[in-house]
RNA sequence: UGGGGAUUGGUGCAGUGGUAGCACACCGGACUUUGGAUCCGUUGACGGAAGUUCGAAUCUUCCAUCCCCAGCCA
């Protein structure tokens, strides 16, 4: 923590820190998060929310939370509340300042009303196609529409009948007046308003003209005196617009600035893609846990700390980013290993029997929960004659630097005994289904003189509590899936993998969904939702660093 | 051939005229009852060219490359 405590402020602090103390604002900060209820939200908001919520918290100001519904076709109450539950889950707060562009329908007709008054603003007939036509290029200057010079009382005519239903969806627009030569496309006479007879999940059927987001947004930050609009470099052409809307009105106006989106490596952040990936059922839904979106991270087992360590590592800059996976996956790990339980588990078993010990004696053997963390405490696993070990825990034919159990080596079983490999049982098509072992009665707990190198996990077959385990790989194989031709040609294949065949120590019997612990060395466990005392289900949130793992690719070349 | 933004090691982020630093990754080592964790260490960067200056990643000019913008989406 310290680490990131002494860093540098990013410039959008040093900006505003800069400005409070000239003065600026009269040195309040209030900043915004404005999400569209139309998706959930994903590690990309992720970095907005951080900084929204945690700058203002910072300067002692706060952040609003409004929901940008002024589109009703796409938004729906199902997205208002899974985001507000999202956000809390990440750990931020807005206390009263909960808002609705929505609920600023009528003072944003009445500013419309007054930029037509001004001459600035007219109301339109041109089709949608005849429209791309007059924008011209973006090499070559707009035209002007044909009803551009209408007199200010047919446009306020006009204008009062769109809002009382008299023309259909389509048929007309309200714009902005402002040049249709501007090199930025966005000043070309923009539309403010556009006929829509849809219900809206806020203000049902009261409207049936809708604002659009350019023209809503600058002014929803005036009603709510929001000092700076933090927002992502996309709209550092559309800032004139936002700043000529409020010049005009004569309003307050917020200082925006723009900062690079995140991007993550071996995922996609857009919402369109991310709700293809929902449709097309590549994944189980927003919340499967190999989603990006703060419920399929939540479910995965991520921690709001982590993701919030990460976006803090990341920083905050105006280059274009492809922040690696396995920073987000370091933040993880961190977390974990300091507050997740320690427990074993063997994903992949095999049969261990124990010929020199008693076939109906137990012990229980003390196990610390985290070396990390003494208050934690102990716990205690029985041991018996037979035991579960991991597949990979044994070579009958070890390659070099193999540390654990194969025919004539000892090793130590965690918290246990050392054994010796004595035989092996194979089945009829030569696979090993069982290995026999001594153990040596003197090494209990697992302390010895003699050099063992290798320690294994382990779990007494009698008191083995079965569970299925779904280890997650990346959806995507390409680092930059977006780059793909098709981006979907790269999916991962095995980003799934569901083990049924599983056991874990009986300390888990009675793991709670939401709980996670570190299956020692396996990696870092979920207790899914899907989990019950019947049937126990954990999710792979991120394995432990494996350097055995990247030393048997380097022996095999 | 329009407008806007960007360019520091593999990936990010600092450094705003005075020996280029941090994190992750990588590689190597120490330690270890998790091949985990921890600790130590090694590689490795200022897009290019001119110019200003005693001195430039920082200032100037030109060039190159990359990203965004032509929804009645946000």
């Amino acid at each position: 923590m310290s680490n990131t405590e002494s860093r540098a402020p990013d410039f959008v602090r040093a900006t505003i820190a800069t400005e409070i103390a000239q003065g600026r604002f009269d040195g309040r900060v209030v900043t915004r998060f404005p999400p569209e209820p139309n998706g959930y939200l994903h590690i990309g908001h992720a970095k907005a929310l951080c900084l929204d919520f945690g700058a203002a918290q910072e300067f002692g100001g706060h952040c609003n939370l409004r929901f940008d519904d002024t589109n009703p076709t796409k938004e729906e109450t199902e997205y208002v509340d899974a985001i507000q539950d999202d956000i809390r889950w990440l750990g931020y707060a807005w206390g009263d300042h909960l808002y609705y562009a929505s609920g600023y329908f009528e003072q944003l007709y009445q500013w419309a009303v007054q930029l037509i008054q001004a001459g600035k603003a007219y109301v339109d007939d041109l089709t949608p196609d005849e429209m791309r036509d007059y924008r011209g290029t973006l090499t070559e200057p707009g035209r002007a529409s044909p009803h551009r010079n209408r007199s200010v009382a047919e446009n306020l005519d006009l204008f009062a009948r769109m809002r009382a239903g008299e023309f259909p969806d389509g048929a007309k627009t309200l714009r902005a007046k402002i040049d249709m030569a501007s090199g930025n496309v966005n000043l070309r006479d923009p539309v403010m308003y556009r006929i829509r007879h849809a219900e809206h999940h806020r203000t049902g059927n009261a409207w049936c003209i809708y604002p659009m987001y350019d023209w809503a947004h600058g002014q929803s930050y005036s009603i709510e005196r929001v000092t700076y609009s933090l927002c992502s470099m996309e709209y550092e052409d559309h800032r004139p617009l936002y700043d000529w809307y409020c010049e005009q009105l004569g309003i307050f106006h917020p200082q925006q600035i723009e900062f690079a989106r995140l991007n993550i490596s071996h995922t996609v952040l857009s919402k369109r893609k991310l709700l293809q990936l929902v449709n097309e059922n590549i994944v189980a839904g927003w919340d499967d846990p190999r989603m990006p979106t703060l419920r399929g991270l939540r479910r995965r087992g991520y921690t709001p700390e982590a993701i919030r360590d990460f976006i803090e590592r990341v920083g905050v800059g105006k280059t274009q980013n492809l922040i690696e996976l396995a920073l987000l996956e370091h933040c993880l790990r961190e977390d974990l290993n300091k507050r997740a339980a320690r427990v074993m588990a063997v994903l992949h078993p095999l049969k261990v029997v124990i010929e020199n010990y008693p076939a109906d004696q137990v012990e229980e053997l003390d196990a610390v929960n985290n070396p990390e963390d003494a208050t934690m405490g102990t716990r205690q696993v029985p041991f018996a004659r037979e035991l579960w070990i991991e597949q990979d825990d044994f070579r009958e034919d070890p390659p070099k630097k193999f540390f654990r159990l194969s025919p004539g080596v000892e090793v130590r079983l965690r918290y246990a005994y050392i054994v010796k490999c004595t035989s092996v049982v194979h089945n009829e098509r030569g696979q090993v289904i069982q290995v026999n072992c001594t153990y040596d009665p003197a090494t209990r707990g697992g302390s010895t003189d003699r050099k063992v190198k290798g320690t294994i996990h382990w779990v007494s077959a009698r008191h083995a509590i079965p569970a299925k385990v779904r280890l997650y790989d990346t959806l995507f194989l390409s680092p930059k899936p977006d780059e793909d031709e098709d981006w979907k040609t790269r999916i991962n294949p095995n980003s799934l993998e569901t083990l049924t065949n599983c056991f874990v120590e009986p300390a888990l019997a009675h793991a709670a969904p939401g709980e996670r612990y570190q299956f020692e060395r396996t990696g870092y466990f979920y207790v899914d939702p899907d989990s019950s005392t019947d049937q126990r289900v954990f999710n792979r949130t991120v394995s432990l660093r494996d350097s055995w793992g990247k030393i048997e690719k380097q022996e095999q070349g």
